[in-house]
DNA sequence: ACAAGCTTTTGAACATGTTCAAAAACAACT
DNA sequence: AGTTGTTTTTGAACATGTTCAAAAGCTTGT
């Protein structure tokens, strides 16, 4: 199914960075699954030995995508940070990297929702929760014992949500996700502190019965 | 484009009953606008002549449901009912009308979150409103002053998200979108109430400002 | 050098969503 | 009844995602 050889790693590479090229000149639809096998001087069927589908490269776009995100925003996470501005650096950066793929916005969505349980969506589920574990480990103050534990689900939960916020926002330069994250920072902060009042902390403790199983 | 004549009108009524009844039987994806077509005794030119897509199809139905949802759980918002009860009852009625097309729901989220601005939509909106604001109109006791004129369009923001989680939750018979809403209705009703300390009640002017412009 | 068994590549087919020009059916008017 | 214009219907084509059996290349062991 997948590379085994050099010369196998070299076309699947060849293919993916054709496929990047295209989509960002003719976007998602307008991009053939022959016009990246014709560009890439390969096989139709050979792409189809490479990607199981269209979504398929999407899907592994994406994940790249998440990498990025994490290893651009991990050195914005400076001591001295409190937790809102961690927040806010770490969703902005989401929001520019994402930026250039907006008219992806539908096809990632059906692979970062896509419930599948496959190797690909539990690494990228881990490199997610592990950028949101330093935001809230470099955050200064620390975030109150009671939730600090539960935090990192939780902001991750947030940044699906602006994700799919952003998705679809059809606003110019997604400048209505844009202020949204600018809302929803100071929000999030206000709400950690609130969270030593009970009736703040059982409405969090029904939201994280919801992370904790899954999603 | 549409239908002018009556006898326009069945043809377009058969088209989407056929398809009703095979989108149940073989599923979305499962479904071909030829089988339509055939089932229906139609060519299939003349579907597309009724219906400009596939998504088109779906779109209508998703309206229906809608329309369902409303008149379904309008009896149910009786006198007596606190918001949180309305909520409650609203929000699981909405996800037992939606429980047979379960499998739809990525088509749906496409129709539903596209972010057109044409009448379809805009009558969908409109009707979905409806519907919350008289989930808080009949509630008592009444939400505070302060939040009342905006809550109908808080709600239906909550509604958006449950049925988006409820669209990507694999879990048997939607348990966990179930548990969801149980848990939901309660902390939004508390946070109704904790909408009189400034705290949270700027919280939630981030989130307003959000609902106003636009979704 | 050769055989056996992988991996890679190809080319042709298939299925299905969608489009379109032309035919048929119908309605309205004279 | 006949003409004219509109609505409905058809059938054939097209575009594109996807599959598959067979060919070609490569690697490894003899």
């Amino acid at each position: 199914m997948t590379q085994q050889t050099a010369k196998g790693a070299e076309t699947r590479r060849l293919l993916l960075n054709t496929a990047l090229r295209l989509f960002a000149k003719e976007g998602f639809a307008g991009t053939t699954m022959r016009a990246i096998a014709r560009e890439s001087g390969v096989s139709l069927g050979n792409t189809y030995y490479y990607f199981e589908s269209k979504d398929a490269i999407v899907h592994e776009l994406f994940r790249n995508l998440v990498e990025q995100h994490r290893s651009a925003s991990w050195p914005l996470l400076v001591p001295g940070n409190n937790l809102e501005t961690n927040v806010r650096l770490s969703l902005e950066k989401s929001l520019e990297i994402l930026s250039p793929f907006h008219e992806f916005g539908p096809a990632f969505i059906r692979t970062a929702f896509s419930g599948a349980q496959d190797e690909l969506a539990e690494t990228r589920r881990a490199l997610e929760l592990e950028l949101w574990r330093q935001v809230v480990a470099t955050a200064r103050p620390l975030p109150p014992l009671a939730i600090r534990q539960d935090l990192p689900q939780l902001l991750r939960l947030v940044q699906r949500g602006v994700f799919l916020f952003w998705a679809y926002d059809s606003s110019v330069d997604a400048k209505r996700s844009r202020r949204l994250v600018k809302n929803v920072a100071p929000a999030i902060a206000r709400l950690v502190v609130l969270s030593r009042m009970p009736v703040v902390r059982s409405i969090l403790d029904d939201v994280i019965s919801l992370v904790r199983p899954a999603t």
